[in-house]
DNA sequence: AATTTTTGATTGAGCGCTCAAAATAACTTT
DNA sequence: AAAGTTATTTTGAGCGCTCAATCAAAAATT
């Protein structure tokens, strides 16, 4: 059927905001100026709110309508099925978390250190620490093995973030130690990694008592007192 | 249908297999020596098994009670609603847990290191890291935030785990550091766990290419290469 | 006038849950 | 022990409802 729903994606700005007691507007007045893309995106943002406030559970075709201000048929018309929807959805989470992550890493300047140190703390940023956007990333993460393609997302991006991680690891090695080593860069990757997914489960499970300051914090010491060490001979 | 029940769980042995295609048998000879608990455990674990199998969102009343070899009313009958019995799996699942974990403990010895690496490698058990197990412990992590029936659960477990834990950290912290050091010792903690979630994450996102026993080892090895110079003074 | 986009009533499937009746077990009386 | 009585457990058809998906018609755009 489709094979490429959207790239990466700089959200269409949300028109029109429905206020759901208010009584039926007369015309809407709906602007479409935009092209199918523009519509396509915020329908995905629509799910993306839909999922983040209610569930995956709990979000409908309806619930989605409801939040994008149009009606039940639209969403069908442009993803084929609820279940197109949503994997336009967590394709849409994974490129904006894609976004945000090489943003830090281009804006780093060229030490390797300085490069892995803003990897790291963009993984704590409020917008993705957000108890919501964590609730997302879980409730799609917790359907992964019955949804094929759930994974087939994931991977695909998540080879990427690893392969520019490992290369940043490498220089580090390189800068460090004298001769590059790839184990190690390896490992090194598997552990930063690890131990951030287990920040943000811990910030997802235990939202009180475990700030996103506090997971910062300890990511960064991680980064210094477990990774830095590993580089130097 | 069902291949291997289970073995660990004492469950009332499942009666004869319903043929649905096939003519009523005239005695289906229903033994029920057992009392109300061992039917509600193999319900609990019946629905495990859906949840396991089936995923959290195709979980109907209609598959547990396949898998159980029982009718729906009977679910309701024990758990008042659907909800209700979800959530005594999920208190189940953390129950078994515990119950790992804590014999692994229990026959650890004396040393506070071979207590803590006991209760690190319970984690990596074939049970534990079994696909469809992980499956179900993230099928729940993915609604925590919108069934607070599910967050109360884990808080209890987890309270508990994270108590005795500290205990063992400070008992290392006392052996090795000479003084006891409660923060160290809670932070030694917190490293730990965040580290063996995310290998629990990983494990469960990218099952090929990461196995149980490279979990293990990166788990040990971090006890041994990170958490313990940490005791030392 | 032709095309694209949107609507919303409708359909049919599947869901949780009810409940009267049946089956079984437990208890009492003979 | 046997029969009769009560209590408990199980069934499964069915109710009301929600859902994803359909589609003919309407609206908007080209």
């Amino acid at each position: 059927m489709t094979k490429k729903e959207d790239e990466k994606q700089e959200y269409a700005e949300v028109p029109p905001k429905k206020h759901p007691e208010q009584e039926p507007e007369p015309r809407p007045r709906r602007e479409r100026k935009g092209n199918a893309d523009m519509r396509r995106r915020q329908l995905v943002a629509a799910t993306l709110d839909s999922v983040a406030k209610n569930g995956l559970a709990r979000t409908t075709l309806a619930t989605v309508a409801g939040e994008a201000g149009l009606s039940q048929g639209v969403l069908v018309f442009y993803f084929k099925s609820k279940g197109g929807l949503l994997a336009a959805a967590l394709h849409a989470k994974y490129a904006r978390y894609q976004e945000i992550w090489q943003a830090a890493l281009d804006a780093a300047g060229p030490d390797p250190l300085n490069k892995l140190l803003a990897v790291v703390e963009a993984d704590f940023t409020p917008e993705l620490c957000d108890p919501e956007a964590l609730a997302t990333w879980f409730a799609f993460w917790g359907e992964h093995r019955f949804t094929p393609q759930y994974a087939e997302i994931a991977e695909e991006f998540d080879a990427n973030r690893m392969a520019r991680l490992t290369e940043v690891c490498l220089d580090l090695t390189r800068q460090n130690g004298g001769a590059e080593d790839a184990s190690r860069a390896a490992q090194m990757v598997l552990w930063i990694d690890t131990f951030t997914d287990g920040l943000w489960q811990k910030l997802h499970l235990n939202p009180q008592g475990f700030t996103r300051e506090t997971a910062l914090s300890l990511a960064l010491e991680f980064v210094h007192d477990v990774i830095v060490p590993r580089t130097e001979r």
